[in-house]
DNA sequence: TGGATAGCGTACGGTACCGTATGGAACGGT
DNA sequence: ACCGTTCCATACGGTACCGTACGCTATCCA
């Protein structure tokens, strides 16, 4: 009978990949400083004794966090850009939406966390420069697909994440009425050739 | 006689001023959570006795901070915008050179501390968004005296700075050999209509 | 049924800060 | 020569963490 389920991992509420997905909330709202064993112990209703089970130490829960981030990110933007011939010019459009700060607010978040996190730390660096090479490459294969010489797709997909991510740096709710449409006709600006 | 150079403050080797620009050098290295009150002293060789002299609390040092940082950064675009009729798509080009991370590797991390300072408090906000505005503007009125329509220059201004600030959060050392000539490539995409 | 083990709680020592209270030296004016 | 002010050091209590040692309990397996 099937009543041991969880016969390895009797009374699991809380495993590793728990403590890694908080760690992840926690690093979005309050930044690297905010991965605080006692606090997320807290956040969860455990103490530290359950971390100090589940992993070495900080360090080893840092790894954790950032290895977890960049497969994630990896897989999505291999996703985003599968190629389908003739909608390359929506699908660049639509992958600098998805990084706009106004939605997927969380996800801007931890990126922005990471990769201030990145500046201090050379294992964080090291994963930052495996997405963006990741997200260059496949990206700057969109562009390909439509046309563009290697150099001006290179160019370009250089532009698209340096923007999205300056964008979401900034602060310009107030700089336009219409900032939508700004957006709008900087976005053509980098797809269209 | 003057020898009384000094009459009002004697021993005067730290003020408030020295204080400030020893916070923003950390600020730049280690961002918001460097500028420890107790840190700063021990670099300085002294106590934080003296701090406490000079400041109120920790918030009273921030709040110096930020604004020495303001004011310092509306100067600086003001001056660096300054109409030279004809001379627009050079001043605009320096303006992306200048932000770039290659050089000023200091001006541009204080500027990323700030920024990342200001997603989790009220203050720094403000601060960053009176800059924003201030530099948007300056450079908006640059594409205007080109003779780019009103829409336009602003978004080639938002897009201008957006990519700077995002391109110093990119890992693309390693994009291209020739990464020069794309950021190049780049730049006259913003700058010439 | 007894022992092993997984999973967590408790308790402790240690560090790094903050902010305050107070003392003291060096200089100014008188 | 005295006294006040400026500027800083010292000392203290308090908080928030980290990491370790150890204890407790519930489950599994023989």
């Amino acid at each position: 009978m099937p009543t041991k389920l969880r016969s390895t991992r009797p009374r699991a509420a809380l495993d590793r990949s728990g403590w890694i997905e908080a760690a992840i909330e926690i690093l979005a709202e309050q930044g690297v400083q905010g991965m605080r064993i006692e606090v997320l112990a807290k956040n969860f209703g455990v103490t530290k004794g359950s971390f100090y089970w589940h992993f070495k130490d900080r360090q080893d829960l840092y790894d954790a966090v950032l290895e977890t981030w960049r497969d994630g990110r990896l897989r999505d933007i291999h996703k985003q850009t599968l190629a389908t011939p003739g909608k390359e010019d929506e699908q660049l459009l639509h992958l600098i939406d998805v990084y706009g700060a106004t939605r997927n607010r969380k996800g801007i978040s931890i990126e922005l966390a990471v990769r201030e996190w990145a500046r201090r730390d050379a294992h964080a660096a090291a994963i930052v420069e495996q997405v963006d090479s990741g997200r260059l490459e496949c990206t700057r294969k969109l562009f390909l697909a439509r046309g563009v010489a290697d150099d001006e797709a290179k160019s370009r997909s250089l532009l698209l994440y340096a923007y999205v991510f300056g964008q979401s740096l900034m602060a310009c709710e107030n700089y336009d009425e219409k900032l939508n449409d700004l957006k709008r006709w900087i976005a053509e600006l980098i797809v269209k050739p």
